[in-house]
DNA sequence: CAATTCATGTTACACAATAACATATCAGGC
DNA sequence: GCCTGATATGTTATTGTGTAACATGAATTG
C-alpha cells in the first residue's frame, strides 16, 4: 500500500505510522504522547520529522487547526493546489484538488506578478453523515 | 472613509484602529504590545476585542500566519470565499475574491454533502514589487 | 581516517490562545 | 430611582503550539 516513500529515517516513520494509523489530523503534541513508549521525549523530535515528511509531500499541514493528516494520495501529486473539507463535528478530512480552482489561482497570481509558493484552501464544516437531515 | 463600522466599543475601536494603521497583518501579541499605553495588560482583551470585529466583518484571519488584518473590502461582503495573497518578503497582504473558485467550492461541497462554515484560501509567495525581475 | 553532512537528544524559551473568576457598565422594566 | 439581565472589561494563571541553542551520534565521502 504504502507506495514507494522515499527511506524514512526511524522517527519519520514512526510519526508517519502514527499519523497513519490515525483517522483524522494530529495536532504534533498529540503525536508526542503517542509516541513516548517509543522514546520520543520533546516536539522537536515530532516537528523535525514533520517537516521532512511534509517536504516529501506524504503529509500535509492544516493551518486552519494547527494539525496534519498523512497524504490521502500518495500518487499524482502534480498539483499545486490541495483542498481541504474539514468536518468540525467528527473531525474526518476529506483531500482533494481542482484544476478549475488551481488555474484561476495560477491566473490570479500572474496576473498581479505574485509568484505562489504554497497555497492553502481549507474548508471547514459539517461533512454529510453528521448534517442533521 | 471607515463607513458604518457597527458602533465599537473602547476596546474594539483601540483595535480596530491598531490594524487598520499597520501596512500588513498583525499578531494578537503586537497588537497588545502597541496598546499597552491605552491600558491593555493581557492577551485576552486583544482576542475578545478581535472576535467581535471578526464577527462584524471588518477583521480577517490569515490562518496561515496566526494574524490579522483590517478588511480592505468593507464594502460587498457578500462572498463566502475571502483569498489572500500574502507576500513573505515584505508582508504586504492583498485581499480578494473570486466568483468562479467560489462557484467551484460550492459545488464540490454539495456533491459531497459538505456544508461549509468557514472557507479560507491563502496564497503565500512573493509579491511583484519583491520579486526579483 | 578525517571531514562533512545529516539525524537525534535535551533544555529552555518564545509565541498563541483560553479558563476561570471578579468587576464594571448599560439598557429596560418596574 | 432601583432591580435585573446582558454585555464589556480587568486580572491571574494555565494550556497549547513552535523554536533557539547546543551537544551527540551515525552515515557518507574523499
Ligand atoms: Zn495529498
Ligand atoms: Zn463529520
Ligand atoms: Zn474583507
Ligand atoms: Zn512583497
Amino acid at each position: 500500500m504504502t507506495a514507494e516513500t522515499p527511506d524514512l529515517t526511524k522517527n519519520q516513520r514512526l510519526v508517519f505510522d502514527a499519523l497513519s494509523r490515525a483517522d483524522g489530523p494530529l495536532s504534533a503534541y498529540t503525536i508526542l504522547d503517542q509516541l513516548r513508549d517509543d522514546g520520543f521525549r520533546a516536539p522537536l523530535q515530532v516537528y523535525r520529522a514533520l517537516d521532512k515528511l511534509l517536504a516529501f509531500g506524504l503529509v500535509h499541514r492544516l493551518e486552519s487547526l494547527n494539525a496534519f493528516v498523512a497524504c490521502a494520495h500518495p500518487h499524482c501529486h502534480r498539483h499545486a493546489m490541495i483542498g481541504f473539507a474539514i468536518c468540525e463535528t467528527c473531525g474526518q478530512v476529506d483531500e482533494f484538488s481542482d484544476e478549475v480552482i488551481e488555474d484561476r489561482l495560477a491566473s490570479f497570481a500572474q496576473a498581479r506578478g505574485f509568484v505562489p509558493a504554497k497555497t492553502t484552501v481549507e474548508l471547514r464544516g459539517q461533512c454529510a453523515r453528521c448534517r442533521p437531515n
